[in-house]
DNA sequence: CTGAAAGCGCTTACAG
DNA sequence: CTGAAAGCGCTTACAG
C-alpha cells in the first residue's frame, strides 16, 4: 500500500497552476506572480513534494552538466587514491548527465591554481570543487556566477557553496595520542612539520602540540623540523634527509610524527638507519609505500583523512546544489578520520565503491 | 565532443525493426523472429548499446522492485546505527523505483528468521538481504527464486548472489593489539565472549586470543568468559554482572576485551567499580552509551565495522543484479574496519551520508 | 510475430 | 507572467 510520491503534476493540482509555473518556482526562473508563487511552495510543503532525480536525467540528456575539479597533485599517492572516489562519483553520476573535468596541479601555488581553475571555466564548467592553494580575488568572482566549493582545505573569505574538511586540531591530538600510546607515554619525540602544503596541516600539527602539553608530561619533544621542498620528488627526499639527520642526533629518539602524507619516506630513513623497533612512526593518510612499513611495524598508525570520501560527498552535493535541489549556503561539513593500523586493511582502501 | 550513447532508436533504427522488437529480444520475451533476433542482436553489438538505467526507472514507476532486509534486532544501539546506512541507500534507490521492506528479529534463533523471511517473501521481494543466522534449507530453495544476499555474517552452503562482511579473525587480531598498546604490553587481560549471536564473533575470538600467543608473552589472559542472555535487556545485563564479577575476583586487571558491541556495558561494570583509570575496556562498534566512556577513558578503542556501509552497498549491489546489470557470483566482499577513539568522531559516525 | 501509441516525471522551447 | 506541447529513452499494453 505504498502511498505514490507526489509529483509535479500533483503540485500544480493543488496549487492550481500549470507545470511550467511550478517548475519556474523550483528553480527559482523568476517570472512568477507573488500568488502563484506562494500557492506552489505552499502546495510543494503540504506534499513534501521531492523532484525526481530520474526524470530530470532523463530531460539533462541534452543539456549536459559539468563539475570542475582541481587540486594539487603533490604526495601522489594521496591523490592518486582520491581518484577512485571521484571515480566512484563519476560513475554514479553519469547516468544523470554530469561529466567531471578533472585539472591536476603540480604543486600548492596559488598562481596555478587560478591558471588551472580559468582553463576549467573556460571549458564551461556548472560548478566547482577545489582544494585551495589560498584565497584569491578571482575565486570570489567566480563564486558569483557559479557555485564553488572547497575541499580539504578552507578559505575564509570566498563566498562559497560548502566546504568539506576534517577537524584538523582533532586530528593532531589524535596523533599525539597515538605517539603517546606506542611509546607507552614517555620518551622523546621529533614532529616534522610539511612547510608548501595546505593550511590546515599547521593546525594539525598546533593541536599535536597543544596535547602533549595537556595530557603528557613525560613526552619530550626534542625536535621540530619544517619539511620544505620544491616539487613533488624534491619534498620526498628532503623529508627523508631531515628524518636521517635528526634520528642521528638523537639517539634516543622513540617517535616521529610527521604531520601529513609524507609518512613513507621518514619511516624509510628510520629503516634505513637500522632503527625499526625502536622509533616508531605516526603519520598521515595511507600510500602504497606504507604498506610494507605497516607490516613491519616502523610506522606504527596513520591517521587517514579519506580523500576519495570527501570528494565523492562533494561531488554530489554539488550536483544537488547545480540542479537546484539545495542551495549554497556555505555549509562547513566536517569528516570523520580513520586510523590505519596494519590488522586494518583486509583490501584495498576504497573496496566498499570500487563497484558503482 | 562527446559521442552521444546509442539508444533503443538507434539500435532499431541499424536492425530495421521497430523498438518493440528490439525490447523483446533484450529482455528475452520471445515472439521474435529468428532472423529478427539476430538482426537486432548484431546492432546492439555494433552500437555497443547499453540500456539507460534512467529511462527504465522513469517506467518502472509502475512496477516497482522490492528488496526484502531481515537482521536481529539485539544490541539495539548497533542495529538501530544500521538504520542510517539503510535510510541512505533508500533514498537514493526510491528514485528508481525501489522500496525495502525491513522485517526486524528480536534474536539471533534461526528459526524466527526463517519467519521473518517467509513473511517477506509473502510481500513479493524481489531480492533479499540478510544477517543470516544459521542456513537452512528454505533459503537454498528461496536462492533458486530470486538473489539473496548474506550481510555481516556468511553461511557456507546456500547458492547466494553475494556476501558482505568484515573479516573476523583480522578484526580479533586489531582488538589484541589495541589491547596491548593500551596495557603496555603486559599484565593480566579478561576476554568476553557473547554466546548467542553471529558465528563471526568465534572467529574474532580465535584471532585475538592467537595474536597474543603469537605477539605478546606478557600478556596474560586470566579470564575468558561467555557471555549468555535470552533477549536483549537480559543480555546487557549479563555483561555487566559477569563483568563485575571478573574485576573484583581479579584486583590487577587491565584490560577487558568484549567481542562484540556490548561495550558500553562492561564499561559501566569498571567504572562503577571504581576501576576506571586501572582497566581499559575495548570492544566493538560503536553505541551512544559508548561515547561518555571514550571521553573518560574508560573505553580505550572500539572496533567499528560500519554495518551502515555494509548493508548500503548490498542494497546497491543486489539491486544492480535485480535489474540485470550484474549477475549474482557469489562473491565474498571483504569491508575494512574502523578503530574508534575519543578523538576519532567530530560529528556523528553517519555525517558523510546524512545529505542524500 | 510485429509495430504504433501511450506514458513514466520532468525541462525546455514556444506561443500567448 | 502563464500554459500547452514536445521530447528525454525506455516499457507496457494494445491492435494488427
Amino acid at each position: 500500500m505504498e502511498k505514490a510520491e507526489p509529483t509535479i503534476k500533483d503540485v500544480a493540482r493543488l496549487a492550481n497552476v500549470s507545470i511550467g509555473t511550478v517548475d519556474r518556482v523550483l528553480h527559482n526562473r523568476g517570472r512568477v506572480s507573488l500568488k502563484n508563487m506562494e500557492r506552489v511552495k505552499a502546495a510543494v510543503k503540504k506534499l513534501n513534494y521531492r523532484p525526481s532525480m530520474i526524470a530530470r536525467a532523463l530531460v539533462s540528456k541534452k543539456s549536459a552538466i559539468k563539475i570542475g575539479l582541481s587540486y594539487p597533485l603533490v604526495e601522489k599517492d594521496f591523490w592518486a587514491e582520491l581518484d577512485a572516489g571521484i571515480e566512484a562519483a563519476k560513475s554514479e553520476l553519469r547516468p544523470f548527465g554530469v561529466s567531471l573535468l578533472i585539472d591536476h596541479r603540480i604543486n600548492y601555488s596559488l598562481k596555478e591554481q587560478i591558471v588551472s581553475i580559468k582553463k576549467l571555466v573556460d571549458q564551461g564548467i556548472n560548478g566547482l570543487i577545489f582544494t585551495p592553494a589560498g584565497d584569491h580575488p578571482y575565486l570570489n568572482e567566480l563564486s558569483k556566477k557559479i557555485p564553488i566549493a572547497t575541499v580539504i582545505d578552507d578559505i575564509k573569505c570566498t563566498n562559497k557553496a560548502f566546504h568539506i574538511g576534517p577537524d584538523d586540531r582533532r586530528i593532531g591530538r589524535l596523533a599525539a595520542k597515538l605517539v603517546s600510546l606506542y611509546i607507552k607515554s614517555s620518551g622523546k619525540i621529533a614532529v616534522f612539520c610539511p612547510f608548501y602544503t595546505t593550511s590546515g596541516i599547521h593546525v594539525r600539527v598546533k593541536g599535536f602540540l597543544e596535547k602533549v602539553q595537556q595530557d603528557y608530561p613525560n613526552i619530550i619533544i626534542a625536535d621540530i623540523s619544517v619539511i620544505k621542498g620544491s616539487g613533488e620528488r624534491d619534498y620526498y627526499l628532503n623529508a627523508y634527509s631531515v628524518a636521517r639527520e635528526v634520528i642521528s642526533k638523537i639517539p634516543d629518539l622513540k617517535a616521529i610524527y610527521i604531520a601529513n602524507g609524507l609518512t613513507e619516506w621518514v619511516a624509510k630513513a628510520v629503516e634505513d638507519s637500522g632503527k625499526s623497533g625502536q622509533i616508531v612512526v605516526i603519520g598521515h593518510e595511507y600510500t602504497s609505500g606504507d604498506k610494507h612499513f605497516l607490516e613491519s611495524g616502523t610506522i606504527g598508525a596513520t591517521i587517514y583523512q579519506n580523500p576519495s570520501q570527501q570528494f565523492y560527498l562533494a561531488c554530489k552535493l554539488l550536483y544537488e546544489i547545480i540542479v537546484g535541489n539545495r542551495s549554497p549556503d556555505g555549509t562547513n561539513i566536517v569528516t570523520s578520520c580513520d586510523i590505519i593500523m596494519d590488522e586494518t586493511l583486509p583490501c584495498s582502501r576504497f573496496s566498499g565503491m570500487e563497484f558503482f
